[in-house]
DNA sequence: TTCAAAATTGGTAGCGCTACCATTTTAGCT
DNA sequence: AGCTAAAATGGTAGCGCTACCAATTTTGAA
């Protein structure tokens, strides 16, 4: 009866609730915030998107900040977060800084960390362990018979442990040392390209690279291939993160495979879990990875 | 002296202003959606970064909305959209369905299509013309010598209007019809791989394909390769979009530049601008695109 | 039919700010 | 010193909802 009137008014004006006065009054924002450091050709995107579509079929919105790997804008971005009072934020990463980990556990607002493991989060964690993967990766190589090892990678925390874990299964199992390629922030396939030109001054017996990224591996494997050096023949080249369409390139580029949406779905539900009241546990899943062997090893 | 008393304690208790109070009272919600169809290896995620980067060291903050090509999505995201109050909404394209303008109209809140172009905009509009790019790739590869064509494209009105003027240009100068191959929604390397094979099988004859998306190509030269077709010698690949990679591969390939970063800025500045209640004229900004000429033309 | 329990309806405080008005203080001239 | 304009300060309504309480109506079982 007058519901209807009600129903034909809301159509006839274009009602819309406004949430924002909603989210105050309830102290729900329905809003969640989601950190990453880029989002060009970034690895992260996949998680991202699948983020954001669980989200917005449970009636979550998403907010994007981007802290370009940069400390001083992240600090900033964490300070608009809160401000915004969402009813999650989303990490892509552990929070390293003592600062930011007060503010976030003094804001109360669930946080879920990812693509890493450590065993004291800030509150969640969805992701797994990269000493785990740099050992495994050194195992696999030298089990391919591989003898002498580079690593190419960009300034990152993560890859750093990843690294450290690689080069002391190499040194335990006795291969020497491992030449390490630092391409600094440069994450492109030509930082790459330039990168094996490097290694090959430095150790030209090299027969195996991993690198910090499929980008990078693209670029090393692009460079070998314009020197005319055989892979995985000379140099079997190993990537990281299995970005979508490396499976059907010719070479396929070997990788480790993480399975970025389902770390999106994951943290999805522990955040919406966490916005409608209830607990999560365990707090801490680890989604672990695999490596994936195609034409590079 | 009393000041510095408030920021202590701000300082201690961690206190940071609630914006949603404070938009709900100013209504200005230093908020700005941003709706795109995909943000995995998406050819707008360019803009996206730059539009979010201005926007943030402006004050304001991105919500990010993926509308996942279907109308039904899109429609309840500009619901959701609208219902936040954003200062601003920023298109990937042109909304086509009435539905959606009359809404974003409506609602009084500024909106920015891109990405295309069009005599009658909602509000503003930062794009290029597709027809133009297809004029012009169909002259650059007629002027190169090519004689057959072929397109290989996703499903994608921007696309279609490109192709539409890429046949009439090719038709024009007489070099008869062009073999058009749809690969339906998968925007993938490996649809653009089995692309090249239906090419053959349909046109053994065809020297030239232009792709509606440079992962699409970048299979369609991945198949050629694959079947030891030599490119350009026997077919031209043109791409589009110009993702940050393909200049630093072996080939290089051969695409259609547009300046993501660029329409990205220029359209948070003018989402800024309405923001702050000033008017920006024009309200119709185009800005282009160029023909990169690389290895595989 | 009677009554308690459940569901619906009505009405309002208040979420945490900003905008704005009224008042007081200060500064700048003559 | 006297006066005006400018700046600083204080105080409050109200942004558009939700939560919650009170009052009323409906429901279902005895």
């Amino acid at each position: 009866e007058v519901l209807q009137k009600v129903l034909d008014a809301v159509q006839r004006t274009g009602y819309v609730p406004n949430r924002m006065a909603g989210g105050l009054a309830s102290s729900r924002s329905r809003l969640i915030a989601a950190v990453v450091p880029s989002t060009v050709m970034s690895v992260f995107m996949e998680t991202v998107e699948s983020l954001n579509s669980t989200l917005f079929d449970a009636g979550y919105q998403l907010m994007l900040g981007q802290s370009a790997y940069s400390p001083e804008r992240e600090e900033a971005l964490l300070e608009a977060v809160i401000g915004r009072r969402p009813d999650g934020i989303f990490l892509t990463g552990i929070m390293q800084s003592g600062k930011g980990r007060t503010r976030l556990l003094a804001s109360g607002i669930p946080v879920v960390e990812s693509w890493d493991l450590t065993p004291t989060p800030i509150d969640m964690l969805v992701g797994f362990s990269h000493p785990n993967i740099g050992r495994e990766v050194a195992n696999f190589l030298i089990d391919k018979g591989r003898r002498r090892f580079a690593m190419v990678r960009a300034n990152d925390e993560r890859a750093d442990r990843r690294a450290v874990a690689f080069v002391d299964v190499v040194a335990k199992r006795g291969f020497g040392n491992v030449l390490d390629v630092n391409v600094g922030t440069s994450r492109t396939l030509a930082a790459g390209r330039e990168a094996l030109a490097r290694v090959l001054t430095a150790a030209p017996d090299v027969d195996a690279i991993f690198c910090s990224s499929d980008l990078l591996a693209l670029g090393v494997l692009t460079e070998a291939k314009a020197r005319s050096i055989s892979v995985p023949g000379q140099i079997a080249i190993m990537g990281f993160g299995d970005v979508p369409f490396l499976a059907d390139m010719v070479p396929a580029l070997s990788t480790v495979r993480i399975n970025g949406a389902d770390i999106g779905r994951q943290s999805a539900r522990f955040l919406i879990e966490r916005a409608e009241g209830r607990m999560v546990e365990p707090r801490i899943v680890d989604v672990g990875f695999s490596i994936v062997e195609r034409d590079t090893t």
